[in-house]
DNA sequence: CGCCTTCTTGAAGGATCTCAAGAAGGGTGG
DNA sequence: CCACCCTTCTTGAGATCCTTCAAGAAGGCG
């Protein structure tokens, strides 16, 4: 367990203390947890559906999927993670019926062993606070993805999750031009938004056409961002991002 | 705040107890929480949508929907909450950008502070993780109604939307047939499952022709358990009702 | 250079929606 | 206790969005 891995640990911190007021030593207990870095090559498996784990896996780069799939196994994603991001943090407290993880992209991954993690939470009770929040806003992107999915067309559901990616990166909002790199497939969009891959590519040539949005393998050119945030239905409040200093929360202080 | 209240504590406490282990000074902490109850009448949103929170809301009688809605106002119903659940525990932590909630039936809710609940969680650790780990028993299904939704047809997503309530209200498995009230539109079936309340009803009937449930206004007779389960692609697992005395869990203990 | 994945396009079919209107049900007041 | 009204359910027909199937083009990696 090399110091290399500070940097990345500091960013998961950096997520956690952007809503939640956390001390020197809350933060230490963080930087401190014991991990096991590895790589993961694109479409692989790397935590399996329906088995208990004793470990989260943070995003260290490239972009995670969880998933469940119907029983002809068509998958659905249902939550797509970017670096900083505790990908099933919810394992901590729920280690059974885990959702499953998927590299959709080729990516860097660290495994945090729960019983750290839980070691921590127990003795800094804002720590497990700031940990329960974070699991909190996942929990709202799972809504959003509901409504996403269930009430709006093609179209709509493209250009809300361009959004929601958008503002997760930081990358949004710009003035007017938004460039960033996301590396997924055609086909992954599709298992995201509940369409197939035929329909994204069309709906996607639909957006560029419009001028709102240019999506190549690679990467994503917002050409028009408040067409696009028109055209996904998107408001942002559900993400929490930004929140301002005072507007942290710390409750758990015991009285 | 009168006594007459525990009984309803209680079955929140149960359900808190089933999946975590309390100590008795951590269980009255629940039954001593202030509350204020509240008759609700169909169709009524006595949660707003956007607006900050200072209390959660214990559904004691009835049924309640959470959800989210489109800018063409076409509503989402995110979940379906019963008797029993706290239905929007997690503005405990995020008591901003929570979801609105709306009576599906005449309902009975406790409105419970969230300074007391923030106060028990932060005295008591382990509480404090039961009610974490609550939050992502939801978060669970909110997980599966992404992949109903996004993977499922109209029949499978009916299916599936009946036999996750049947499991929650610990209704089945029973043998072959069971009974339940279920007091719900299919207009409000229609918001939970994405679909439109004319297709709800052919949904329906085609389910009762099938010989597998009949659905009225009022209550719900599943007559083939097994067909309905394999019709709605149902696995039991994610809810975590049923778990074992020795898998419940308590990690808070500060060490 | 060659292979395998991903993207692209067309055409046809199907699941679900929309619109509309009548029937049934449940509650309430006279 | 009945009549009335409003909500919910039911049914039909046509429209549409999205899927399925299929096959060729483009792109990336060893």
């Amino acid at each position: 367990m090399p110091f290399s891995n500070k940097p990345d640990l500091q960013r998961f911190l950096d997520r956690l203390t952007s809503r939640s007021v956390l001390t020197e030593e809350e933060q230490q207990a963080i930087l401190n947890l014991p991990c096991r870095s590895e790589h993961v090559r694109a479409n692989r498996d790397f935590v399996p559906l329906g088995e208990r784990v004793d470990h989260a896996c943070l995003v260290v780069d490239g972009i995670v999927g969880r998933f469940g799939q119907n029983s002809e196994g068509k998958r659905q994603i249902t939550a797509m993670h970017i670096p900083g991001d505790m990908a099933d943090l919810h394992s901590v407290v729920q280690p059974t019926g885990a959702s499953a993880l998927q590299a959709l992209s080729i990516a860097t991954i660290l495994r945090v062993p729960h019983a750290a993690l839980r070691a921590a939470a127990a003795r800094y009770p804002a720590l497990a606070e700031a940990l329960w929040r974070d699991c909190m806003v996942d929990a709202s992107v799972l809504s959003q993805w509901v409504v996403n999915v269930g009430r709006r067309d093609a179209r709509e559901r493209v250009a809300h999750l361009l959004c929601e990616i958008a503002v997760r990166l930081h990358v949004a909002p710009a003035e007017g031009e938004i460039d960033f790199s996301f590396d997924v497939t055609q086909t992954q969009l599709a298992d995201a938004t509940g369409l197939t891959s035929v329909h994204v590519n069309r709906t996607l040539q639909a957006l560029r056409r419009d001028g709102l949005a240019q999506v190549t393998r690679r990467a994503v050119h917002i050409a028009d961002w408040d067409a696009l945030v028109a055209a996904g239905d998107f408001d942002t409040g559900y993400l929490q991002t930004d929140v301002r200093p005072e507007g942290r929360l710390r409750i758990a202080d015991a009285s």
